[in-house]
DNA sequence: GCAATATATTGGAACTATTCAAAAACGGAC
DNA sequence: GTCCGTTTTTGAATAGTTCCAATATATTGC
């Protein structure tokens, strides 16, 4: 193993102070042009390669951000990271991928080893039963953080999430008007804030049209072929006529379920879903949605964060990005 | 901004020196019970956190691995995630994931900003287009590497994907003994190595058939809709009775439109898909596909990569995770 | 009981690759 | 010779690790 080529190496061999070479490095106006060629020549002929980790021991930004998710393998997630993506690669930021895998002990852990290998700030996706306790350890390692998608207090931390209220409330408000009366929400329990969200949404729009009745069918997200209570439910004497589900996945599993027993998703029953992943504009039949854009949620997290970077302060900004509902087929209307 | 809590305030708190403390960080048998517990006491009592970045100054590791992929907004990759995480976790490891969004020079970009942060090797899906020059790259940066899914060079490098052509081949004998006789393969471009392979896979078991007619149809994969010339074939008047699809997205693609113009795959038409994502166990009909296990591959890629950082050698090792074919109803047999 | 030796524990200082503030060197003009 | 602006260098600082030496304590031999 040769020794590694640092700056003063590259120092030695154009001649000049550790420090010029420094100066070379970050583009300072204080060196002339001859000088910085050579210095840069240098480089080049010996192979230089930046140590960011000696520099970061100076200065006080890594320029690496933490993500904390907790279900790295939901396609949901991916869209996350692609906003976020977009946003840091710009700024010459990297990003730290743990997974907290829904465990609020293993999620502490992951934070504490992010913060020793010295992130600028987190993005985090608390883990279902994250107590608000997770927020004050995190402002005591004297990490900025953004919560995406999820949040564990009502009142205090930055926020950037769907408005998943105003979502279901438009899907449900659509159901109504074109002729259902029995809606059912199908999937997950109140574990999280989303979850929460969904179902408040829900309840209150079914409300407003004194629709109340409380079909709601909790499952196991984790597993898509659990139905949870529905397919008693359909084969009841007062089946529902619509369900609303908890994501696209799930409502692809019920349009799978209903076309098996011969029903038409859209005909027979409508079915709306959430996310709008790419598979449901090309289904049959295709799927009308909530779109939640998972993308937009990542960049302006990551905008946020980085604010925050810069400019560190206590009050907390939470920013809702308001969603649409994607009409297509399996809702009624238009059928081949 | 108050100042940070250095090992030395430690030491300084609990009466020892500064190189006592950082026995003691490192659980070294060659400090007293006694002195241990009041350096522990020390830090918990002023907060201390370890500064990484300052070891790995003088030590040669970083505990963090690099994780190049070209479309982290893919399913299929997060399921990838899911094995590395699950292998690098335990090792006390974390991954910085940079997209290289399938453009060989922003790869070649993010790959140095890795090596700017002190990665202690890479795990790479090598974007469309990669020369073989990337390894040498790579190794000129004396980065230890393992790629995943594709490759770039046939002889050199370390690298972990599924056996496409195996699974292709399975495949299509499947459909073959159940009298299948104009199969065709939809989707992608021969870009890089995961495609050609499978195409590879698919002429040789045609041909040993003898059955070759070349019914290849590229599509944009990134465009679910894009079915290629396939409706054309399928309306012209000797059209294929099967088709293997590129993954599973895509052949749920087909299946939306067959089901739309009222044929029933698995019944009129074969309809073969890869990766098993979980939606194709219950769509309708249930999607019979080739598993490539991403779970298993990024274990692998994990397992390879620890070894080669700690075991540094210039020979190159090459692990193809075997699949099989999970046959449902999209392929003929029990049909409703 | 004392010196010699062994062992456990701790401290000092060098080392890592960079940044930064302050000081110095340099050249030209007056 | 002094002043001034530009360019470069010096040396301290960053937060750990690690080697080597020093000290304290325990054990052994005589």
């Amino acid at each position: 193993m040769k020794k590694a080529v640092t700056l003063n190496s590259v120092a030695v061999e154009a001649g000049v102070s550790r420090a010029t070479a420094s100066l070379v490095l970050r583009d300072s106006p204080l060196v002339s042009l001859e000088t910085r060629d050579r210095v840069i020549c240098a480089m080049d002929k010996l192979g230089y390669i930046y140590n960011r980790g000696a520099a970061n021991l100076r200065g006080q930004k890594t320029g690496t951000i933490g993500l904390v998710l907790c279900d790295i393998g939901s396609p949901f997630y991916s869209q996350l990271m692609l906003g976020i993506d977009e946003v840091i690669v710009d700024a010459n930021i990297v990003a730290i991928l743990v997974n907290s895998a829904e465990n609020p002990d293993r999620q502490l852990r992951q934070i504490r080893r992010l913060r020793e290998h010295g992130v600028d700030g987190l993005i985090l996706c608390p883990a279902a039963g994250s107590s608000d306790a997770l927020l004050s350890e995190i402002e005591r390692l004297h990490l900025p953080c953004v919560q995406v998608l999820r949040h564990v207090s009502q009142r205090n931390g930055n926020y950037v999430g769907p408005d998943y209220a105003d979502g279901t409330s438009l899907a449900v408000t659509h159901l109504v008007r074109h002729g259902r009366r029995k809606i059912a929400f199908l999937g997950g329990r109140p574990v999280h804030s989303a979850a929460r969200e969904r179902l408040d949404g829900f309840r209150k729009t079914l409300k407003k049209h004194k629709l109340e009745h409380d079909l709601i069918i909790p499952t196991h997200l984790e597993n898509l072929s659990d139905l949870g209570s529905f397919p008693e439910l359909l084969a009841s004497s007062t089946p529902p006529d619509a369900v609303v589900c908890y994501n696209d996945m799930l409502a692809q599993s019920v349009m799978g379920y209903l076309l098996a027993r011969g029903k038409m998703p859209g005909r027979d029953f409508a079915v709306i879903g959430a996310d709008d992943l790419p598979q449901s504009a090309v289904s049959f039949p295709t799927l009308t949605t909530i779109v939640t854009d998972p993308v937009g949620v990542g960049r302006n997290a990551a905008r946020l964060l980085l604010d925050r970077i810069d400019n560190p302060t206590t009050s907390s900004t939470r920013i809702l990005v308001s969603g649409q509902l994607m009409i297509r087929q399996s809702c009624g209307g238009q059928l081949p």
